[in-house]
RNA sequence: CGGGGAGUAGUUCAGUUGGCUAGAACGCCCGGUUUGGGACCGGGAGGUCGCAGGUUCAAGUCCUGUCUCCCCGACCA
């Protein structure tokens, strides 16, 4: 081996694992190497790099618009919990009590009462609602909360699953059972369309088993979305928590009668997994495809000119080209100039590992033609387009962009969606193919679940909505259970799950 | 938390039965040549070998503890 053979062999070594040949070893690669975040001192938890977070703020902005326009107001309530706080709810405890971090100690002394650190904030919440709600003129009562929350995590991935991790949680009071239920498939619905418009995400909307549902709720709704290896990510949960939490810290109010009734709550939250589910979706061989919306550098402009002192003048052309003809055009744009000393090809692969929706390069040829070479990262498409036209072809095209990621995942989920009609064939098909398995199930019992589980790590995701509608309500069809053969069996999905 | 693997430069790794001043490549910095799919030459900086103890004349290397990461399970947004 020759020495520029060895530098190449070893070259090939910074470049990142397909994720073709090795999916975990691709993941941890293209979060580390795409600056999306970094691992910090403390089990569990990653560091947020602005890469990563850029595309937190995009989601946050944009789903902070939709909950806000469903009533919420926005507030913020301590990370420190009294720990009998939790204690309240004794399903709530029983559930979260394994993952609860506590602080024993503060100020150099032990603390009289130990203080969790919210796992999620309903008992904190709660109990402040228990002053704050008096009449039924009060109601509907809507809080969300942009924060942190720490679940003490046996098993953690970047984004997937961390000990503390970034979300938003609603919470709501209403006067009506009926409203609590509405208001339940209001954000269900927002959260679907968030994903779909901002994410290109397909998810399944449906609600949970007994057996998965959140602890204290009386009913757990959930979208839940595809992953490229098959398994399915739960990507946003919303619960119908009836009268736990507000019996259990005393919220009442006086309805127009002057009777003392209780009201009706709900609460929701989708979290930073998001991002986990948007590099585990739509991400290729390559590392990273980002969908538009949420792109931190939805153009990249690769300029492609000689350096060196008697190509000067050229740069300088090719610098007020871009300023003159090209930046104008992408006012609406989130774009980068990459003047950095790389190769234009060592450029070409390392944005593409990071996602960018869309990549020009310009360079005498461009100045000449009057035409830009773009390429897409989605799809690897490859062509020129006038300059003249470009801000409008910009707009068009990162929205085509979004939609075409939309309708492959979509394609590829209902690819992935199968029906079986026994047990023999369900375990078969959760091996060989993975993906949603759809069933008729009888999930009054939570054993039949985990010896489900045991055997083939499938779980209940979710019991579908008819036609796929929220607003029709859950499938009607019932038929004999697929595992125990007894009538009484719902239609539901199975899957492995992250 | 159980089973397995690993921690040496920013990264990937080498480092012999314990033995001289701990190495390489890539990356980074400086200078120069380059630029349409991961360019090249020359020079340079960068390490208390994860951390804490111990054994020894001598520890990256052996022992104990501990922390973190990866893979497999049980817990989960």
């Amino acid at each position: 081996m020759g020495k520029q053979d060895s530098a190449k062999a070893i070259k090939k070594l910074d470049k990142l694992t397909p994720r073709s040949q090795n999916q975990s070893k691709w993941y941890q690669e293209v979060v580390l190497k795409t600056d999306l975040a970094d691992y910090s001192p403390v089990r569990g938890c990653m560091v947020i790099k602005p890469y990563g977070y850029a595309i937190w703020e995009l989601i946050q902005k944009e789903l902070d618009q939709r909950i806000v326009n469903m009533g919420a107001k926005n507030a913020y309530f301590p990370i420190f919990i009294p720990y009998s706080f939790l204690e309240k709810e004794a399903d709530h405890v029983e559930g979260f009590a394994p993952e609860v971090a506590t602080v024993t100690h503060a100020g150099g002394k032990e603390l009289e009462e130990k203080l969790a650190v919210r796992p999620t904030s309903e008992t904190i919440i709660y109990s402040m609602f228990a002053n704050w709600i008096e009449s039924y003129r009060d109601l509907p009562y809507k809080i969300n909360q942009w924060g942190n929350v720490v679940r003490w995590e046996k098993r953690t991935t970047p984004f997937l699953r961390t000990s503390e991790f970034l979300w938003q949680e609603g919470h709501t009071l209403h006067a009506t059972k009926e409203e609590a239920n509405i208001q339940v498939l209001d954000a269900l619905k927002v959260y679907r369309k968030f994903l779909e418009d901002n994410l290109s995400l397909c998810v399944v909307a449906g609600k949970k088993t007994e057996a998965e549902k959140f602890a204290g709720a009386e009913e757990t709704y959930t979208v839940e979305s595809l992953m490229k290896d098959g398994k399915a990510l739960q990507v946003g949960t919303t619960h119908l928590l009836s009268h736990s939490f507000v019996e259990s810290f005393g919220v009442d109010f006086l309805d127009e009668n002057g009777d003392r009734k209780t009201p009706w709550a709900t609460s929701w939250g989708m979290s930073t997994r998001m991002i986990g589910g948007l590099i585990m979706a739509h991400g290729d061989d390559k590392g990273l495809v980002l969908p538009p919306r949420v792109a931190p550098v939805q153009i990249v402009i690769i300029p492609i000119s000689k350096s060196g002192d008697e190509f000067k003048k050229e740069r300088e052309t090719l610098q007020r080209f871009i300023v003159s003809a090209v930046k104008p055009a992408l006012a609406e744009v989130r774009y980068e100039v990459d003047w950095s000393d790389n190769s234009p090809g060592w450029k070409f692969a390392n944005w593409e590992m990071k996602g960018v929706p869309i990549r020009l390069e310009i360079g005498a040829r461009e100045i000449k033609s009057g035409e830009l070479s773009f390429a897409i990262r989605f799809n690897g498409e490859k062509d020129s387009i006038k300059i003249d036209s470009l801000g409008e072809w910009v707009t068009q095209k990162l929205a085509e962009i979004g939609d075409d990621m939309l309708a492959a995942h979509k394609e590829f989920t209902a690819e992935n969606t199968r029906e079986v009609s026994s047990y023999a064939e369900f375990k078969e098909v959760i091996k060989r193919d993975r993906g949603y398995v759809k069933v008729m199930f009888d999930q009054k019992d939570s054993a039949p679940e985990s010896e489900i589980k045991a055997e083939t790590k499938a779980t209940t995701r979710c019991m579908p909505f008819e036609e796929d509608d929220i607003d029709k309500g859950l499938e009607r069809a019932t038929g004999k259970c697929f595992y125990s053969g007894d009538e009484g069996g719902a239609v539901t999905l199975f899957a492995r799950a992250y």
